[in-house]
DNA sequence: GAAAAACATGCACTAAGGGCAATAAAGATA
DNA sequence: TATCTTTATTGCCCTTAGTGCATGTTTTTC
């Protein structure tokens, strides 16, 4: 259920209607505002019953931002072993993250800007992604030592929150790449590095 | 209704009823866990109806968090005014915002020991925290130019989750002063400096 | 092709949240 | 003190969210 791992049938469809329920309450958040849209409106637009909506989404906004991403263990291992700087690090483990699971820039685009106007969405953006948070937080203590705990997951939630804003930035310019990606959020975190010194 | 200037027995009375909610809501989640108390429960413990209850709180997590801190003009000049380290200035902003609105170490402990177990209360708290959290990246984008935008804003939610964690470690120790606190605060900052440049 | 597992849907139920109108309490004004 | 105005409390009723359960249907397995 969690992992497709050979791709049935009944996973394609899975994915499928995943896809289908998200784009359906993107266009109708775009058309009529968070607010005005409701779950019904929602499961009638993407051709299900309600119910069945709930067997998908918990809500709305989950069902706006989609299959929350997962990290896979290679990209774990590897930033586990490098002894590179840090904020490198952080920078092409975050990228990996939605470089493999997705890279579609027009429904990251839409999401960014649905989130733009509703803040309930970018709160349920970092909400999505706090089990990742989780993750990295974990990774980060083991480079980090024991006592840095607290650190490890400040880090780890600021680059949930950097990385969000890095792809809106990408999805709205086609000219930019992943790797550019990865040195934004790189010299992001300098920058923030920097004005935490002065 | 914002700000109860001048002390009347209406806005007394609303200051307890608003303080009296929290106190049941907290004591409820306490017991009961957050999922198992409901705004009815809650209504009951203070003693009001359940329309009234929404009349104070928009939900019980809120209830929970108690009345939002303002932050005082005063403390929003100096921070202006200000030229000394941002790091240090940043630390007694925040708890300017505690110290002088709110000095219940049981209270807060409360709040703390509740948000550490029921993760919709942590987002809850972040939730309350936007509005000052915006003013707070504005001070911010006005000392540190207005290219860096996003800099100050990402710096400003930080400034909320560490200040968060420090009013929780302050709680916690009877020991510790409201300057300890402001140093814990510039401390970890400094140490979130120091891991973003290796 | 039949049994088993997973899925879609309808129904019914609890609870959140808010609009509206009636009543009560508090403040102002004479 | 009597009266008028403003604000607070509550009840009633409505819409929507979200979930458990039962039932039929589709996919998988053997």
């Amino acid at each position: 259920m969690s992992t497709p791992s050979q791709s049935s049938l009944r996973d394609r469809r899975r994915l499928q209607t995943l896809r289908d329920i998200q784009l359906a309450t993107l266009r109708l958040i775009s058309r009529h505002g968070l607010d005005q849209v409701s779950t019904e409106m929602i499961a009638d637009e993407a051709g299900i019953s309600r119910r069945t909506f709930f067997n998908y989404y918990a809500n709305k906004e989950a069902a706006a931002l989609g299959p929350p991403l997962e990290m896979d263990k290679e990209s774990a291992e590897r930033f586990s072993a490098s002894n590179g700087p840090l904020v490198e690090d952080l920078a092409w483990l975050l990228s990996d993250l939605i470089g493999i699971n997705d890279t579609n820039r027009v429904r990251i685009r839409a999401i960014s800007d649905a989130a733009e106007r509703h803040p309930a969405l970018r709160r349920a953006f970092l909400a999505s992604r706090e089990k990742i948070t989780r993750q990295i937080a974990d990774l980060l203590e083991a480079r980090l030592g024991p006592d840095s705990a607290f650190l490890a997951q400040v880090l780890a939630e600021l680059s949930a929150r950097i990385e969000a804003h890095a792809f809106s930035v990408w999805s709205h310019d086609e000219a930019m790449s992943l790797d550019d990606v990865v040195d934004y959020v790189a010299t992001e975190m300098r920058r923030l590095g920097a004005a935490l010194r002065s």
